[in-house]
RNA sequence: GCUGCCGUAGCUCAGAGGUAGAGCACUCCCUUGGUAAGGGAGAGGUCGAGAGUUCGAUUCUCUCCGGCAGCACCA
């Protein structure tokens, strides 16, 4: 006797297994015909297997998440089976589900083009018309292994090596074509339906390792009918239209060019978001108790030895001789022995020389060290993005020397500033990670055990919720990741808090302890922003430009009807300056129509239209971008309203506020 | 750094083995107009750089540089 227990509480009882086909057809031919697959103890299992034991069943259709999650699935299976029939030779790799799709990895000589995504696409709407239907064999390990040898898949052979011994070697048939798949899968390739796309093709290294083979990857998007696709397809059109670096150009706020590449030239406009951003962040760091710094940017190599970063990052740091190049053109501008400087691609070292000037106690600690620091460093040119990922950066780091019993209640408090920080900036959505130990690490066992128990508490008491990435914190200690997502949905890292027992060892830091003994400080390494120009990139997809008012380059646009006003017009200037507002004048020659247009897709927050009524009776008429209507006030009414709007969030008037 | 694609006016893009075109932006003239494009004229390009093939290359080939997407690396 099997009992199913179904999701409404009601029990059927079936004689021996059944299966979710089986399941269905017993409630309800039209449920059995829309069943695509079921889910057991909330486990997603194939249609068709058998359930041996009592459980509560749910019959999955193609409505939600899970019937998403089916098609892009199946749906890479049948990218990788209409390649195959195409281009013979081609081997399979892995192909999952990622957000909004999935991807297929191949191995071929021959690069594919974008412009065989048609008949890619044109065999894949053929095998699913074909309603191939789908069946799964449970081969013993080294069957497997020989038939996909066999087969000339070693890609394949090698993933089943490499399963433990546990994992049963599951084989996915659609029609003849089959595959290694965890599963489960759709009952036919009739199921997947034709709301899918290929969307771009990129090399990718087999399983993640860039001293294997690179790969070709397909991406495709897959949807549950033609009218999430086109949705989808909107979605991404209007999001690259908030690429900042778009938005950078349109907009005056910042360039890019070979002679400088991965430094930002940050125009007029682009800088005042820049300085409003570090004005409010320098605030909330004085207010929680920091001190800020300005250090070096060339140092000796020496220094940069002595504190590791010339083993294990010399290859991204900009060297510098510290000598007077040659003009001699028969002698080598620099000579061999030519004594080195680096520029700094990280403050942490030059942090603890200021640190260690001087005795400190424990009565000292914590000592919080900021600095708005301008980093170097080489990165690699693939890398480089826009905002994104530059090779100079400045970054709104601090160091935190404390006592090893204070770095919880540190963190908790870098936590709780942060994610005020986010909140005043418009993030509600932040992706947390705590990565901890990696293989290859500094530190014995139980001080790694306090420092990642230290950051999941602070992050437990300050609320949030997390993802943990195991091996992949620093060699010197655990980190926390706070990351956004861009237009397009890359998510980026930006906040930090990583914990280190390393450096201040190796940089010999030390406060002398209740016992007058000298003991070694923890440091925490920790930014909110990451890098303002990262984090700008960020605000400006986020907002699409449309900057909120206290940063916006230009708040208001004084705009004159006829030229009779232009006397009036600049007293607006004047007194909406005077209190303290970034305002433009345009008393060109052009229509108001025109004026408008042009100021509305610069994304001024707000429009001050002055014509003869307005002159007459020492008012502005307002309009907000984004909306057609005008609010005609006083010019007083106006300076008093817009002033108080201008205020960041965290000056602004108690029931706003953020932070307390 | 790796794989693939791309590089023509400030921007978006056409074009073709015989030394270049559109729209917008820009400059000038006319227009003083009430909330997202008023009209006219003009100026603007070593076709990313170098080499090769050719009578002739911006177009074809190669190398380099840069950009884009992804991978790897990372704030």
């Amino acid at each position: 006797m099997v009992a199913i227990t179904l999701p409404d509480g009601a029990v059927r009882a079936f004689d021996g297994a059944v299966t979710g086909l089986a399941l269905a057809e017993d409630i309800s031919k039209s449920l059995a015909k829309k069943a695509i697959a079921v889910k057991v103890d909330g486990a997603l299992t194939d249609l068709f297997a058998p359930i041996e034991n009592d459980a509560t069943v749910e019959i999955v259709t193609r409505t939600g998440d899970d019937a998403l999650e089916l098609v892009r699935h199946d749906a890479a299976h049948l990218l990788a089976q209409a390649v195959q029939d195409l281009f013979p030779g081609t081997q399979v790799t892995i192909g999952p589900v990622i957000d909004d799709g999935f991807y297929y990895d191949f191995a071929r000589e021959e690069p594919f083009s974008t412009d065989d995504f048609a008949r890619i696409e044109k065999r894949m709407a053929e095998l699913v018309d074909a309603d191939l239907a789908t069946h799964k064999k449970v081969l013993p390990r080294d069957d497997a292994i020989a038939h996909f040898d066999d087969m000339g898949e070693s890609y394949k052979a090698e993933l089943i090596r490499d399963l433990p011994d546990t994992e049963e070697i599951k084989i996915y048939y659609h029609g003849d074509w089959h595959d290694l798949c965890r599963g489960p899968h759709l009952p036919s390739t009739k199921h997947i339906g034709k709301a899918f796309k290929l969307m771009k093709l990129a090399g990718a290294y087999w399983r993640g390792d860039s001293r294997n083979a690179m790969l070709q990857r397909i991406y495709g998007t897959a949807w549950l009918n033609e009218k999430d696709l086109k949705a989808y397809l909107h979605r991404l059109e209007e999001a690259e239209k908030r690429d900042h670096r778009k938005l950078g150009r349109e907009l005056d706020l910042f360039h890019l060019q070979e002679e400088a590449q991965g430094s930002v030239f940050w125009h007029a406009k682009g800088y005042v978001i820049w300085l409003m951003l570090e004005a409010y962040i320098r605030r909330r760091l004085a207010g929680a108790g920091y001190m800020e710094v300005k250090t070096p940017q060339l140092l000796d190599a020496k220094f940069w030895e002595q504190s590791g970063h010339w083993a294990k990052f010399r290859e991204n740091m900009f060297v510098v001789p510290d000598e007077v190049p040659s003009t001699d053109d028969d002698q080598p501008m620099i000579s061999a022995d030519a004594k080195l400087m680096a520029i700094k691609p990280m403050n942490c070292p030059a942090h603890v020389q200021i640190f260690r000037q001087g005795v400190k106690s424990y009565r000292d600690l914590p000592i919080r060290m900021a600095e708005f620091g301008c980093c170097h460093r080489n990165e690699a040119h693939g890398a480089l993005h826009g905002l994104m990922r530059v090779r100079q950066m400045t970054q709104d780091d601090a160091h935190i020397f404390c006592r090893e019993d204070q770095v919880t209640d540190e963190a908790i408090a870098f936590c709780d500033l942060l994610h005020t920080v986010y909140r005043d900036l418009g993030f509600d959505e932040v992706a947390i990670k705590l990565a901890t130990r990696p293989e290859l690490r500094a530190g014995d066992d139980t001080v790694w055990d306090r420092a990642e128990a230290g950051l999941e508490e602070a992050l437990k008491r300050a609320d949030l919720s997390y993802e943990v990435t195991p091996g992949e914190g620093a060699f010197y200690g655990p980190k926390l990741e706070f990351h956004l997502k861009d237009a397009i949905g890359r998510s980026w890292q930006c906040g930090t808090l990583q914990l280190d027992f390393v450096l201040p060892e190796r940089l010999d830091a030390s406060y002398v302890d209740e016992a007058g003994a000298r003991q070694r400080p923890v440091m925490l390494h920790r930014a909110i922003l990451g890098s303002l120009e990262r984090f700008i990139g960020i605000l400006i997809e986020n907002y699409a430009g449309k900057m909120p008012f206290w940063m916006a380059p230009t708040q208001v646009v004084v705009a004159t009807i006829t030229s009779d006003v232009d006397d009036y017009a600049h007293d607006v200037v004047t007194a909406l300056r005077a209190r303290g507002l970034r305002v433009d004048v345009d008393t060109r020659n052009e229509k108001i129509n025109y004026k408008v247009r042009e100021h509305s897709h610069q994304k001024v927050p707000v429009i001050a239209v002055v014509g003869g009524k307005e002159k007459e009776g020492a008012k502005l008429s307002l309009r907000r971008l984004g909306s057609q209507g005008q609010q005609i006030i006083s010019l007083a009414e106006a300076l008093e309203s817009l002033g108080d709007e201008a205020l960041p969030p965290d000056m602004k008037p108690a029931p706003e506020s953020n932070n307390g």
